[in-house]
DNA sequence: TCTGGGGTCCTAGGACCC
DNA sequence: TCTGGGGTCCTAGGACCC
């Protein structure tokens, strides 16, 4: 097999930048949903020595004073981008998934006895970079760990090109010179393991004994020690399955102490899921609440949780909304300055292919009801549910956040 | 003062069945 | 004194990813 990761560089930074060419070598940085934390910087923000994910209060000051540009997170824009750029890599090389937002596999197998395979890399690179304006990494091997351990090493020894291939010539020398952290599917917990075994790099682990290391940890490294020996055993998922999970939270302005101040915000959560839900013509079966403390005070810490299962799989939000509330109630304990608080639908099953209940009246209105809540305020209209009105402390500002520059009329950019 | 949000997969262990 | 053995399903929690 032969498998092309295409990734995009400093993603949400680079998009910042496509419409804003007076940014062009400026350090520029992407923040967190609340302003929290760097998500997103540019080669030079990286040169500023601006590390990845530190909390944004912490270098505010020093960084703009260093003349720093930021951006809050804007994700229609970003994933519209994305979109864009998906569609090019699709009509270059049909056989796709799109894994995140700025990566996807290709599998370009049967191109490979065609072409010259970093021809087209450059290709790709130069295509993407020209219609979108977003430059893109090619890494290429016979395996989708390999590929990211190609496009480690073009990160690592910043190579022009952008275009790294990794075959039988090369491939120890890459492996030997690849961190066991920098490794797909190694995290901190796994690589301080192996690191108490000696094994320190993806050549060491490529040549451990795989029952032995299957036993001590799982499947999962199993998988990974044969793709760095070039065997694929991650498949390529063209077409996304639905999803199985839906969460939506959100970190508070400012803590709560009162079950009162976290109504609101939970109604929103909860009302938003399951609109997200309807999107995608699902139902679920089981709703979980949590709200908890932040983590990082000295204050007492609590995280309590709740679920519950419905009798029918739902995507109603009144009975959503009336069972998140029940549960908030019992669950809510006084004492605690809450921060955070979110709601997770489990068991999410296309509406199409749900066991209905004999003995269960089916409410057929209610899915009229919701759809035409859903088209209305796609439309534009603001229709929502009593519990969700009125102030409450979330979100906290964006302060910076740019132009939907490509979704939204009044937004567009202009040119003089 | 201020530290993101949203996902997936795997395993162990309990409950239950015959 | 001595109390089976083998299977499935479900869930919570851990680990990882972007």
């Amino acid at each position: 097999m032969t498998i092309a990761l295409v990734d995009c560089e400093s993603f949400y930074a680079s998009c910042e930048t496509v419409f804003r060419p007076d940014l062009k070598g400026k350090p520029v940085v992407v923040l967190s949903n609340n302003d929290g934390c760097v998500i997103a910087r540019s080669i030079e923000a990286k040169q500023l020595g601006v590390a990845m994910g530190i909390p944004w209060f912490k270098i505010r000051e020093d960084y703009l004073k260093k003349g720093g540009i930021v951006f809050s997170s804007n994700y229609a824009f970003y994933g519209d981008m994305s979109s864009r750029v998906m569609s090019i890599l699709r009509s270059l090389c049909p056989k796709m998934e799109c894994y995140s937002i700025d990566e996807a596999f290709l599998d370009m197998t049967d191109l490979a006895s065609h072409y010259d395979l970093y021809e087209f890399g450059c290709y790709i690179r130069s295509v993407t970079k020209q219609w979108v304006g977003i430059p893109v990494r090619i890494a290429i091997g016979p395996t989708k760990t390999l590929a990211k351990v190609a496009a480690y090493q073009i990160k690592r020894r910043d190579l022009p090109s952008k275009v790294m291939i990794i075959d039988s010539h090369n491939r120890i020398d890459m492996l030997r010179s690849t961190p066991i952290r920098e490794i797909w599917g190694i995290g901190s917990r796994l690589s301080h393991h192996l690191h108490g075994m000696g094994i320190d790099n993806a050549y060491a682990l490529a040549n451990s004994n795989i029952a032995t290391m299957r036993k001590r940890f799982s499947v999962v490294i199993e998988r990974m020690i044969r793709e760095l020996n070039g065997e694929p055993c991650i498949g390529l998922e063209e077409s996304p399955s639905p999803r199985k999970q839906i969460i939506v939270s959100r970190s508070l302005r400012s803590p709560i102490t009162r079950v009162e101040e976290a109504r609101m915000p939970l109604s929103n959560f909860v009302a938003r899921a399951a609109e997200k839900l309807r999107s995608e013509y699902q139902h679920c079966q089981r709703m979980s609440i949590f709200i908890r403390t932040n983590r990082f005070s000295n204050h007492r810490q609590a995280y309590i949780a709740d679920q519950q299962t419905f009798p029918v799989p739902t995507n109603d939000s009144r009975l959503m909304l009336r069972t998140a509330n029940g549960m908030l109630n019992k669950i809510f304990r006084k004492g605690y300055r809450y921060s955070k608080l979110g709601v997770i639908l489990d068991d999410c099953t296309l509406v199409s292919s749900v066991q209905g209940d004999l003995f269960l009246a089916q409410d057929t209105h209610a899915s009229k009801l919701m759809q035409s809540i859903d088209q209305m305020n796609q439309k534009g209209a603001r229709i929502f549910f009593a519990s969700q009105h009125g102030t409450f402390s979330y979100p906290r500002n964006q302060q910076q956040v740019s132009q939907r520059y490509t979704t939204c009329w009044e937004e567009l950019p202009t040119v003089s």
